[in-house]
DNA sequence: ATTCATTGCGTTATGCTATAACGTGTGGCA
DNA sequence: TGCCACACGTTATAGCATAACGCAATGAAT
């Protein structure tokens, strides 16, 4: 993964959503910026383009909410680039859960495949309540 | 599935969909139906919530539009109803194909009971090219 | 028949999410 | 020097969704 460094403002997102430690919105984002400068959802959002492009970022598409990548350190599956994301959401207590399935990824594939389907980005979110908040 | 009847308001928005043939946001919905008396969206999006609950209609999490279910008259899995429903929405043409796969929903069910994880609803998408829109 | 709860409906206002369009400044490079 | 690519800042606007109010119809239960 050839990374460029991040800029200041890229470098102040992925920060705010590091210590977040589960998925904010862009705007919950810019709250938390506003002592560093930020003044407008733009200079969120254009960083965050940014973060999901490399990978350090996901977007969780049924939540309208970015989450820090929690495998950064992982080298399964090229650290997890090369394979799809799932993520497992608590609607209690907002804690997303990051993980990857092989056998998933491949099925998606296999149907892809069958189709001349060329996938570009897969979504994989269950939506429920953690062992915790289930209790 | 007991499916009480629908309400004016409902079938209105249930045929736009059906009439669609693709996803499309709940504002489009609106438009369509001005010249039925609609002049709010909150008259789409409570129709909208009593079909998705009715599983008439599906919400794209990614597109933030609805569907009209593609497997209405399907049995599978008691019409699809106890699985988890995938999609592979097409960027270049908005087609959206919606399909079911025994063996993923079986690791993602796997991968929740090994955690205490309750799913209440599950998300996949897959955003890419389609056959025709690829070549 | 009167009461009560439920459900759908209509309207206004508001809030949240995301991008368009413009201009500035900087660093690399022919 | 002129050019290009890119990050950045700002204002305005577009697009998606819900809160909160009130009314009307329905269908029990008393
Ligand atoms: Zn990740
Ligand atoms: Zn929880
Ligand atoms: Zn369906
Ligand atoms: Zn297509």
């Amino acid at each position: 993964m050839i990374a460029p460094a991040l800029t200041k403002n890229q470098s102040l997102v992925f920060d705010v959503l590091v210590r977040a430690e589960q998925p904010i919105s862009a705007y919950t984002i810019l709250d938390r910026l506003r002592d560093h400068g930020f003044r407008a959802p733009l200079q969120v959002y254009r960083a965050l383009d940014k973060l999901t492009e490399a990978g350090l970022v996901h977007r969780l598409e049924s939540l309208n909410a970015f989450v820090a990548c929690a495998h950064r350190n992982a080298s399964c599956c090229g650290g997890h680039s090369h394979g799809t994301v799932a993520f497992a959401i608590c609607t209690g207590c907002g804690q997303a859960d990051e993980f990857h399935d092989h056998e998933i990824d491949h099925r998606l594939t296999v149907w892809a495949k069958a189709r001349n389907f060329r996938p570009e980005k897969t979504t994989i979110e269950i939506r429920g309540l953690c062992a915790r908040c289930a209790a």
